[in-house]
DNA sequence: CCCATTTGATTGACACGTGAATCATCGCTC
DNA sequence: GAGCGATGATTCACGTGTCAATCAAATGGG
């Protein structure tokens, strides 16, 4: 052809693809984000940190490897938890090995908040997302992800651990 | 069939799209805004202001009249046009016709730091994401999301304003 | 054994987002 | 034209995110 497509700008098509992408994104996730807090008062962030912490052996991570199990920065989880912690979610406590370290647990209190969050948060993604599509629909997204993901370099989707994430 | 559907708990299969999409979602966005920032020193936020004063009459909008069309909150616009005035991206004046109201008027700086960032920005869009895909692939993209978006009682995708938004 | 480097974690400074409270002005009604 | 509710905009308190700086403990090389 002619004019080649390489380095051209997008069409108006394909902008308003993108745009619509981007945008139903956004508000989708704050929707869901919104009816988690509503039904349990917990974040995206806490879920996150409180499903790792579920799936921990006696409900207990250093803190890094909890940063590393759901690729936060170091700082950022650091932050998180000192709010959950004053919450009475999770607690931290001297390590016994590395006298730097910080062993992160699960409290009695985060497990209950946890427990009761996961079936409704399911629902919510469930109603919200997924009774969107046809079965074909979502295996044409299914596609799209991994094609995408594929572009962007990025390993296929992680091998889910038995329970959901909401989060990046 | 015996066992309904209605409320039951998303299956693995649904799971595994569902975080397939948010989390490269996440992704994607993370890195079109870093590439945005490193290229032009704006956020997807200042992008967004600069679209939609480059585009009004004589470079101005009431306060409130930009937030509507850019559909943020009023303090969240008010926030950020603090930090964009002082960056000498625009300016705010009081307003004649009513004492209360704002002016906000598109500086010169302004203007020209969104005309260098918008070819980048749209080549970074199409070579980060629709690039990804077949042409197969983005029409099937687009039903999904206008499935979406109806499933969210959205309306259809904002009839684009002969220039792109990056951001919902 | 001691010191330099690396590592675990926190802190600080900032950008960004939301919702509630504030405050002045506007405009309507009496 | 005085009062009063609606409206335009900002401010405050907080949660959330990034990056750079800090600081103590661990550790390996001489």
């Amino acid at each position: 052809m002619a004019t080649s497509k390489r380095r051209s700008m997008p069409t108006r098509r394909e902008l308003a693809i993108w745009r619509g992408y981007i945008e139903t994104y956004d508000i989708l996730r704050n929707r869901l984000e919104a009816r988690l807090h509503q039904d349990s008062e917990l974040s995206n962030g806490d879920y996150r940190v409180l499903l790792a912490l579920s799936e921990a052996e006696e409900h207990t991570l250093r803190s890094s490897a909890l940063a590393a199990h759901i690729e936060w920065e170091r700082s950022r989880l650091s932050g998180h938890l000192g709010r959950m912690e004053k919450r009475g979610l999770v607690r931290r406590e001297p390590c016994a090995e590395d006298a730097r370290g910080s062993q992160v647990v699960l409290t009695d209190e985060g497990a209950r908040a946890f427990r009761a969050s996961t079936v409704p948060h399911l629902q919510a993604i469930k109603e919200t997302f997924l009774d969107a599509f046809t079965d074909e629909q979502l295996d044409v997204l299914g596609e799209a992800t991994t094609a995408l993901r594929a572009h962007l370099g990025l390993p296929p989707v992680t091998a889910a651990g038995g329970s959901p994430r909401v989060e990046a």
